[in-house]
DNA sequence: TGCCCTAGTCTGTGATCACAAATCCACTTA
DNA sequence: TAAGTGGATTTGTGATCACAGACTAGGGCA
């Protein structure tokens, strides 16, 4: 989900065994497990390896996150108290910092953390699980983005929401949220 | 998904794998596949069993299918040809016939079909597949509702959805295919 | 020089086993 | 009569193994 496997990257078994100390019976469970939510991708002959996404896949993908995040944001809008937007906003920083960093990790994590505490507060565990398990599949292509891309503004999009979220501007705040979402992969089809 | 388990009932892997003629190791990474998709509930313990429900669960998973589904009937809309219409309308034959026998899960695998058949069209597979998991979670307790519910007739909003696709009606389209997803669910909460 | 084949290695699969924890059931007791 | 209690059984877990198929690298041939 945070990138740190490269798109393409293969793995076996029994390497994953070694690396945490396990048989291959657990780390058959969990590669298993991670096939089914597409976090992974099963060859032909059983070899599994990280998902190298066509195009069409990245903007389907795009538009999933689009359609689900803009609804568990809507739903978390009118639980959102300050609480939760003085978090969201140390988050934010965080977020600011790893892009002044460059790094690529810290900054996915950062930024998903940031959408994760917001649609905590949207009480949809099954919708948030599907959020995620899109984020899963995006996971290794976004790191090779932003391992490219070198920018270093902190997110615009972010401030949007927060203000959104502030002034309790539903139309907004789902705007937004879109934005947010469909930027970063938009740069991402080439 | 097609509702054979009723919600709650426990499963073993040892069972399934005398079900299955195989050992218990396919048992349980097929299992785990499952819960991974949240077709089946892991308790604690590491007991496995089909879920039960809350009302608030039925309800996310209807607003999922209806976001899901709305946009992939939307995207099916512009490659829909006569001969799709065709195999929708032979399809709806299919599930009138079931509804008027009063076969449940012949009901339930008729309808999904009618809906994979036209989603098949938006050639977005990411996304049907989200829409399959969502139906894999629903699938025991649509069976429990229906098999409730003492009704002959058939259904009326998947001629609305075909009459839209006729007409290239894409709000008409949205409208019934949201209507169709939400109905037979309202009725579930209870 | 370039292609193809072959032997050796690596990989996933399914089966089986030992073990600990959870569950179940019959019996006892208050 | 109902709650508790003990042991017997069932359950999931992780490890290991044999095996077949896939991959890889090296040598032989055209």
């Amino acid at each position: 989900m945070y990138g740190d496997i490269a798109p393409g990257e293969a793995l076996t078994l029994r390497g994953i065994g070694r690396e945490f100390n396990v048989s291959m019976t657990p780390a058959r469970e969990s590669v298993r497990r991670l096939v089914a939510e597409g976090a992974l991708s099963l060859s032909s002959s059983g070899r599994v390896s990280t998902p190298e996404l066509s195009n069409e896949r990245i903007e389907e993908l795009a538009a999933l996150r689009a359609l689900l995040e803009v609804e568990l944001s809507s739903r978390a809008l009118p639980r959102a108290h300050m609480a939760l937007i003085d978090r969201l906003q140390s988050i934010n920083a965080t977020v600011a910092e790893m892009v002044s960093k460059r790094d690529a990790v810290g900054y996915i994590r950062a930024n998903l953390e940031f959408h994760r505490t917001l649609y905590l507060r949207a009480q949809a565990p099954a919708m948030l699980a599907m959020a995620e398990t899109v984020w899963l599949q995006l996971g290794p292509t976004m790191r090779a983005l932003y391992g490219r891309l070198r920018r270093t503004e902190p997110p615009q999009n972010h401030k949007l929401i927060i203000a959104a979220l502030k002034a309790g501007d539903e139309p907004g705040l789902r705007l937004a949220v879109r934005s947010d979402v469909t930027q970063g992969l938009r740069l991402l089809v080439v």
